[in-house]
DNA sequence: AGCACGCCGACT
DNA sequence: GTCGGCGTGCTC
């Protein structure tokens, strides 16, 4: 039946109906709560301009105060029935992001328990949202003569700038016309009086980026390992299927040569790779590699100006990079066409972030490889065990190489029992064995590395008798002494006790403590080895920029005998020379509170075992050890990673531990002690609560202070949750999350899949 | 997060 | 009587 204009009151009319379905609505999120997708009105003039992926500035709350917010999507009718305001004004030319990217990010979220408004934020480099690089110019354009319109009189000059304008096709900056025309700026003044001329402003670039042309080399030929391998990455390149593999090879084995010559495939597609590499391995040589084999390859790493970083940001999204290499968040590059993605030093823990979002890179990738029907490639020596396990599960594929290029052979690895060592029993570092092969070394000519990992906070109590550290009554981690508390506590459950003057498993009385970090090792070397030139690289003594790099030239260049250091002259360093690697102390990480103790162990001796052994000459390994029949280390010794993952995936699976079981953590902090403890507990009670109203299948533990108590001047208490899945967490916190509400100056992180415990 | 609203104590 | 303390709750 017709409906006529003077039908009931309340129902809309005909009109306001057509007006509603007309009607475009922007869906709208923010990185500061309230964590919602809001719902605006787009006005008329936007209709055209906005699109999902830029920010908007909108009004927010009674007071209507002005926000900006991330448009995420557009659509024709609103969800909510309540009456919308409108959006005040789009901010972005174009999208920052494509909708793909902007569901990933969703999905980001939901995963890592934070906000999508969060993700957004800290997914844009900044200097991508401030546009740096660009500049706002004032240009010119001729108006359209009016029909009409009589010819007014100009000057000589003015005349002039027409004709220049008449002859561009496109509008002109200032600078430009005022050369041309030979002119000052009055005559484009008064013609712009006169409407014969209008100025416009456009946004220009003004990046200054170098690419200094690098020498191609070919591709080299591969053994038939890896060309097994390259055979099984193409095929499911060309099948557009998506499927993770995990390239197992030992150090030196040519993975990288593999990866290349897959993107050189997805480079003939005219498609994209990013490739992640752990910051520390972001050197000169590495982007060189690439670079000598592609010809439009972005490099994204933390030490960009927010300029370089915007200019790689739009090449990425106009299509001209062929191959992205950066760090973590290069995750997030805008491809046009993604054809791979490629994960190298997988177990590298730098992949996780360690802010919000707190998201690990290779599950990213692994759900952006999903989405987009590519394959996805985890290289590693060492893989972790989250990643082999699914090659076991059969969700990922297992790709193996299994010895080194030019059969050069691994290193021979020497475990030194340094129990009885008469030189460390005083309290020294270096024991009598590798004292005397590094004399030899030096003597010969050749170069020493020596690896202590020593994070000096805390001191393990270690029995000798027992040859362990003293362990929690009730949970499978050794205590800590707090010198500070006097107490030894556990990083894991509520318990503590005063100072043992024996050893609770056997009576031993004279519990020893462990702890000496490089800074002791670097004065003991200097006083043993004073002929020789030493330098040591730690976080503290390589605080300035280019002083790592600084530093390595030195050693390659032979100004150093002997590097000393931490993890971070464990990994990629490759120098011929060095024919001696002493690893002082291998036992430090494995008594580590942290159920990835052993791994990090087996990991750091194999990755530091690989740094020598790669010219001609023969290099040698020591490890020096309070524990010689230590599984992890012997396998670790004959670089036997598949017999050690076994043992520890056993042991995981016993103790319902990843990667068999998910993980979150919850830290709460505060400026005192007391605070944070209190706060912690409410919080954990929350927990626990909301955990038995639902029946969720999770454990809580907790709470009890972080290994690491006073960080930053905050004081640290944690608690952990596991389950079977991590989307369980996800049930939970859509019920928790809007409910805490902790007092001024205390503070909670949430981290799902926490990489460490500190 | 920020801001308005509300419901109880010391003032012109 | 009202100015203002900061606890509660809502924001398309």
């Amino acid at each position: 039946m017709p409906r006529t204009l003077f039908d009931d009151d309340d129902a809309p009319r005909e009109w306001e109906v057509a007006a509603e379905a007309d009607r475009t609505i922007a869906k709208v999120v923010f990185s500061q709560p309230p964590d919602d997708v809001f719902e605006y009105v787009v006005p008329e003039a936007l209709r055209d301009i906005i699109q999902p992926g830029q920010r908007v500035k909108v009004p927010l709350g009674r007071g209507n105060r002005p926000v900006t917010g991330y448009c995420v999507d557009v659509a024709a009718r609103a969800e909510t029935s309540r009456q919308l305001k409108a959006i005040a004004e789009v901010r972005d030319r174009r999208p920052l992001l494509s909708r793909e990217m902007l569901d990933l990010a969703r999905w980001i979220a939901d995963r890592y328990l934070c906000t999508w408004g969060q993700v957004l934020e800290s997914v844009i480099p900044a200097g991508v949202k401030k546009q740096a690089g660009t500049r706002e110019i004032v240009c010119y354009q001729l108006v359209p003569p009016t029909t009409g319109a009589s010819p007014a009189k100009l000057s000589k000059k003015q005349q002039a700038v027409l004709d220049v304008l008449a002859a561009s096709t496109e509008p002109m900056p200032v600078g430009e016309l005022t050369e041309k025309a030979d002119c000052g700026t009055a005559p484009i003044q008064a013609l712009v009086e006169k409407r014969l001329i209008r100025p416009l402003r456009i946004r220009k670039d003004w990046f200054n980026i170098d690419d200094a042309p690098v020498a191609k080399s070919q591709d080299l030929t591969l053994n038939p390992e890896q060309h097994t391998a390259l055979e099984e990455i193409l095929r499911s390149l060309r099948n557009n299927e998506h499927r993770t593999f995990l390239l197992h090879g030992v150090t030196g084995s040519g993975k990288t040569e593999v990866y290349i010559q897959a993107i050189r495939e997805v480079v003939a597609y005219g498609k994209q790779a990013i490739v992640l590499v752990p910051e520390i391995s972001l050197t000169p040589q590495t982007i060189r590699r690439f670079r000598s084999r592609f010809d439009a390859v972005a490099v994204l790493h933390s030490h960009l100006s927010d300029s370089e970083r915007h200019y790689h940001w739009q090449q990425i999204q106009s299509g001209d990079v062929q191959v992205i290499v950066g760090a973590r968040s290069a995750i997030f590059a805008p491809t046009k066409r993604l054809g791979l993605i490629v994960i190298d030093e997988e177990h590298e823990t730098t992949f996780k972030q360690q802010s919000v979002p707190r998201y690990h890179a290779r599950d990213v990738a692994r759900e952006r490889a999903r989405r987009e029907s590519i394959p996805l490639v985890l290289g590693s020596a060492t893989p972790t065990l989250e990643s082999l396990q699914r090659t076991k599960d059969g969700h990922d594929t297992l790709l193996r190489l299994t010895h080194r290029v030019e059969h050069r052979p691994l290193p021979p690895v020497l475990i030194v029992d340094v129990r009885n060592d008469p030189i460390v029993t005083k309290g020294h570092s270096i024991g009598r064995a590798l004292q005397s092969s590094m004399n030899v070394a030096l003597k010969e000519g050749g170069q020493v590395i020596l690896f202590l990992n020593l994070r000096g906070y805390s001191t393990v109590l270690w029995c000798p008798r027992c040859n362990a550290g003293v362990r929690c009554p009730h949970c499978d981690i050794t205590l800590t002494w707090h010198r500070d508390r006097k107490k030894v506590l556990c990083h894991s459950c509520e318990y503590s006790a005063d100072a043992y003057t024996a050893c609770p498993h056997c009576g031993q009385p004279g519990l020893r403590y462990f702890g000496a970090g490089t800074q002791r090792l670097e004065d003991e070397v200097k006083a043993k080895f004073a002929d020789y030139k030493v330098l040591r690289m730690d976080s503290d003594s390589m605080q300035k920029p280019g002083s790592h790099d600084e530093a390595l030239s030195k050693f390659r260049d032979g100004e150093v005998d002997i590097l000393l250091g931490t993890q971070m002259i464990a990994k990629g360093l490759d120098f011929p020379n060095v024919t001696l690697v002493g690893v002082v102390a291998a036992d430090t990480m494995l008594h580590q509170p942290d159920l990835r103790a052993a791994e990090r162990t087996f990991q750091l001796i194999a990755q530091v075992a690989g740094r020598t052994g790669r010219g001609d000459k023969q290099g040698r390994v020591f490890v020096q050890t309070c524990c010689p029949d230590e599984p992890v280390i012997t396998l670790a010794s004959k670089h036997d990673y598949f017999t050690f993952a076994e043992m520890e995936l056993r042991h995981r699976k016993e103790r319902a531990a990843p990667p068999f079981a998910a993980l979150a953590r919850v830290i709460v902090r505060s400026a005192t002690e007391q605070q944070a403890h209190q706060e912690s507990v409410n919080l954990a009670e929350r927990f626990r609560a909301e955990i038995n109203r639902l029946q969720l299948p999770i454990k809580l533990i907790g709470p009890a202070p972080c290994p690491i108590l006073r960080l930053r001047g905050q004081h640290r208490f944690h608690f952990q949750m596991s389950t079977a899945s991590a989307e369980t967490f996800q049930v939970l916190w859509r019920e928790v999350s809007r409910k805490i509400k902790l007092p001024e100056g205390v503070e909670f992180v949430m981290d799902v899949d926490p990489l460490d415990m500190r």
